[in-house]
DNA sequence: CGTAGAGTTGATTGCGTTCAACTTCAGTGG
DNA sequence: CCACTGAAGTTGAACGCAATCAACTCTACG
């Protein structure tokens, strides 16, 4: 299933304005498609680097070990986002990817993406930048887990949830793709606790939540 | 005060081993020398990107704004570290950094490195490997913020700074380059919370420490 | 209808924050 | 040399947010 031109899913997706494959130096790579199912691993942490991943269509979460058998989500995959980038400084990947539900992605073989690297100065650029980007990203997003309370991490949670989910607007409602023990590992909270807070947004009128399906109402910055 | 070579001063520098300009693939570029004093910044977020930077000698930190006025710490920078991989994602720095005592401080101008770059597949690997590193390592250090409770943090802490202090020992003691107010910040805790638990270190034989002194004693993986 | 997993609610405890006062230290000038 | 000053660090007391444990409800699915 490979192909050296942008594939047909492509033609479909809503996701291909921030696609990395799409409109990114990947495009040209030839690549094949994967649909891994909800628990499927596209990879463990210590597993030898041999393949570099982009999430078409689904959802996926990374993982951390740190040693005592804990294991903290540090990142959830949308559609657009790449995969891997963490094994490029070892020979092997140090985090863990789960699929989180129903997925398409394309698979990029390491050799195949190492010998484009090795003549393409503007995919190391592509590459530089994004890796780039992915430092400031979580950067960004675990500083705050200090700075904030719970409730404005979990209010600034949802807003990012909802911008990842703009692209399947269903009347001003979208859909959460991970669990509520996921969001609270995320988020470095007791699920108890999300559940409290979840309530007290509700009540204050701020969200509307029936299971995974949320709706944002007033959320402004000066909440946060 | 450029020079093709490995310059002069690497000759006696104790931090060889880990640098990445004296045996990484930065070590051909042209450069300068900077030797900024405490307090002075190499560059503050959201400035235009102009260079890369290594540290030599001396310490560091990087802070990020978080829009709130408040400025978390992401990390302390020591002999040997990059900086400035912030930048490659925007055209600018996405995080500040401020020196914390007299530093060396190579500089390697942006045009430079680019230039470089387009023709040494070597330094692009390099920098994605570099890149990548990094990723996990501030990835590792921030999700053991929410795992850990606040005595192992500090504990795993001290360790690090051991680690990096070790190239200068002095009978089993290092001098902490960063402030108990820095230290806080970027434990994510109360600096009265930390001086209290510096005690409880002391109280235990865990630790010895008279100000920025610190003797690590019986700190053993059973104890995190 | 019954079961298992996901999510919620309540009661209790504790870790870390906050506020305030105090101590220590380094630098400066009389 | 000592006194003054401000920053850095410590200690104490009270409060509060979130964790924990336990029981309960809801939902999906056979």
């Amino acid at each position: 299933m490979n192909s050296d031109k942008p594939i047909d899913i492509c033609k479909h997706c809503p996701y291909t304005h921030s696609c990395k494959v799409h409109n990114g130096v990947l495009s040209k790579l030839p690549k094949t498609i994967v649909c891994p199912e909800k628990g499927d691993h596209l990879f463990k942490s210590e597993e030898a680097f041999t393949a570099l991943y982009v999430l078409c269509q689904g959802s996926a979460k990374a993982t951390l070990s740190d040693g005592t058998s804990m294991e903290k989500i540090v990142q959830f995959y949308h559609p657009g986002d790449m995969i891997g980038l963490c094994a490029f400084g070892n020979e092997s990947y140090q985090e863990s990817v789960e699929i989180l539900s129903y997925s398409r992605v394309f698979k990029i073989e390491r050799a195949t993406f190492e010998n484009a690297l090795a003549e393409s100065s503007a995919l190391a650029n592509g590459m530089i930048s994004l890796l780039s980007e992915n430092l400031v990203r979580r950067q960004r997003n675990h500083s705050s887990n200090t700075l904030l309370e719970a409730e404005s991490r979990l209010i600034r949670f949802l807003q990012d949830q909802q911008v990842w989910s703009a692209s399947t607007p269903s009347k001003g409602s979208f859909e959460l793709c991970m669990s509520r023990v996921d969001i609270a590992n995320y988020l470095g909270i007791a699920v108890e606790t999300l559940s409290r807070l979840m309530k007290k947004l509700t009540q204050k009128g701020l969200i509307e939540a029936q299971n995974r399906r949320i709706a944002i109402r007033n959320l402004d910055f000066s909440s946060m």
